[in-house]
DNA sequence: AACTCGGGGTC
DNA sequence: GACCCAGAGTT
């Protein structure tokens, strides 16, 4: 077996023992959280809706985007294209004229292309299921769980979601900071956002943990002062930046 | 698993 | 200049 791949088993077997014993971090979390984002959550224009096509717009153009680069452009989208039949019925050029913008140029084709799907092909019908959101082009598991749990929680649709910014604040909360940014890390996150939103309000926490990511518990010298989750945090308890192996935060199992 | 797409911001 | 940003598609 290569050092590698014993280093990835041993992580697994740390991860599960991990979980096991993290309930009550867990509910801590869960409760700080939702209560921080109520006191400290950003007013952005697509938290005001619960319109399917507008939360997709929001969504496909945050991709990889500055939330702040985003909000003129999105209003400004809306107004033009206020209903997904008027997208549908555009001229791409004009769509292309706001989208590009942002970068990532494909972004304007395929909400041109989602729109004419769901319009003509779909009878109008927004995809509210896992499956038929992921079927459409520029929608990735992060983006469709984002529409399934910013826009069709009272339908009981709830997902998942994982970016770069769950990424880190799970991973620094719960002690998945940072091991090599692997496969399972990322199946480990996935499995920690699954337990997560099974513990409350789905569109809160989603929307909570983003913004944490965003304002205090940052890429870059993260403001641990002004956090909710110091007393659960990993990464705080240990004061130690970004690596620290993982014997230092539990004890290995049987011993 | 690695590569590509991208403009705009921060430090 | 280097790094980062509500990722996804292609190879």
């Amino acid at each position: 077996m290569t050092s590698q791949k014993k280093a990835q088993k041993s992580l697994k077997k740390r991860v599960s023992f991990l979980n096991d014993i993290q309930s009550q971090r867990l509910a801590f979390f869960v409760k700080a959280l939702v209560e921080w984002f109520v006191q400290n959550g950003r007013d952005l224009p697509w938290r005001r809706t619960r319109d399917p096509y507008k939360i997709l717009v929001s969504e496909i153009m945050l991709q990889q985007t500055n939330v702040e680069i985003v909000v003129p452009i999105y209003n400004k989208f809306l107004q033009q294209f206020p209903t997904i039949q008027r997208l549908a019925h555009s001229p791409l050029k004009e769509i292309k004229e706001i989208t590009d913008q942002l970068g990532y140029k494909r972004r304007g084709e395929y909400l041109h292309e989602i729109a004419k799907q769901i319009t003509f092909e779909r009878n109008g019908q927004f995809p509210s299921n896992l499956d038929d959101l992921l079927s459409l082009k520029g929608i990735g598991r992060y983006t469709a769980g984002a529409i399934l749990s910013f826009a069709f929680e009272k339908e009981d649709r709830t997902a998942a979601i994982v970016d770069v910014n769950v990424e880190r604040v799970l991973g620094r909360i719960f002690g998945l900071w940072k091991w090599e940014k692997n496969v399972i890390f990322e199946k480990e996150i996935w499995k920690l956002s699954e337990t997560i939103i099974s513990k409350g309000n789905v569109w809160f926490i989603n929307q909570g943990i983003l913004d944490l990511g965003a304002i205090v518990c940052t890429a870059q010298k993260p403001k641990c002062p002004l956090c909710p989750m110091t007393e659960i945090c990993m990464y705080y308890e240990t004061e130690v930046p970004k690596i620290a192996p993982l014997d230092l935060f539990f004890p290995l199992e049987n011993q």
